[in-house]
DNA sequence: ATAAGCTGTGAGATAAGCTAACATCGTTTG
DNA sequence: CAAACGATGTTAGCTTATCTCACAGCTTAT
């Protein structure tokens, strides 16, 4: 669950993410705009995504090229519900000051577990 | 050295990194013009950090605290040159498909090797 | 007391992001 | 077949985020 936090954490911008992805901002937007993602949004109404709205993306992507269409990709995602992306401690909008002490001590956790990678789960699922 | 590009893969807006550091956009660039930091720029010219770079400002500030001034904070990172953020890997401007699939193998790699979280180095060194 | 070091603040410019609307083009469906 | 739909491109107009440069202010060192 602490993985959750972190892998909801949102520090991605748009333009990173369609690099990240190669998706175009238009495609982006679109899948939000059909519940497929729920990234989260700055103070200036900015979407910052998180590793798991990469994640997804990747999926949607991923899926798009078999030929599945976004209602076929909601099911099949649904099984990973975006409320999961956004779980109560990342809603709750930390404080800077917060959310630098909260990075802090999931990184001590993640080295002392030795953790995976931050990016690990779905991203890793669909390549070689 | 995979985890050295991956380290230094620029990845962060200016306004994320304050949010991870606690530091303001005038301390960051101050770094930067006194070559404690290096972050690759974006098309527009748009300061974009790396892992390797959040960690170097975690370092800078944890040592400002200790009240070391600049002088001896280049001195103390000099270990770690700046030059070390950008290898020849990263430089070299991956196109946005070569970066993809770079991202891809790399997150293949680091979980075939169970290798430890993308954020972890230097960054863990300080807390708890 | 001057100088040097570090940070704040403000101005002016521009990049990057947002929404909304319309265009296009292939695929369904009546 | 024509109309509707689904997915994406493109454009316009607007707002936010970031950039550089300059000057101000406070602290520390000379």
């Amino acid at each position: 669950m602490a993985d959750n936090v972190r892998r909801s954490m949102p520090l991605f911008s748009m333009g990173i993410v369609q690099k990240l992805t190669g998706l175009t901002a238009r495609q982006i937007r679109y899948y939000e705009e059909n519940d497929l993602i729920n990234p989260e949004r700055s103070e200036g109404n900015r979407r910052v995504f998180s590793f798991n709205d990469v994640d997804r993306l990747l999926d949607i992507k991923s899926l798009l090229d078999e030929g599945v269409n976004l209602a076929g990709i909601r099911r099949v995602l649904s099984e990973k519900p975006v409320e999961a992306n956004r779980p109560a401690e990342a809603k709750k909008a930390m404080s800077d000051a917060e959310l630098m002490k909260f990075l802090k001590s999931e990184l001590v956790q993640a080295g002392k577990f030795g953790k995976a990678s931050l990016i690990q789960g779905e991203l890793s699922r669909f390549f070689r």
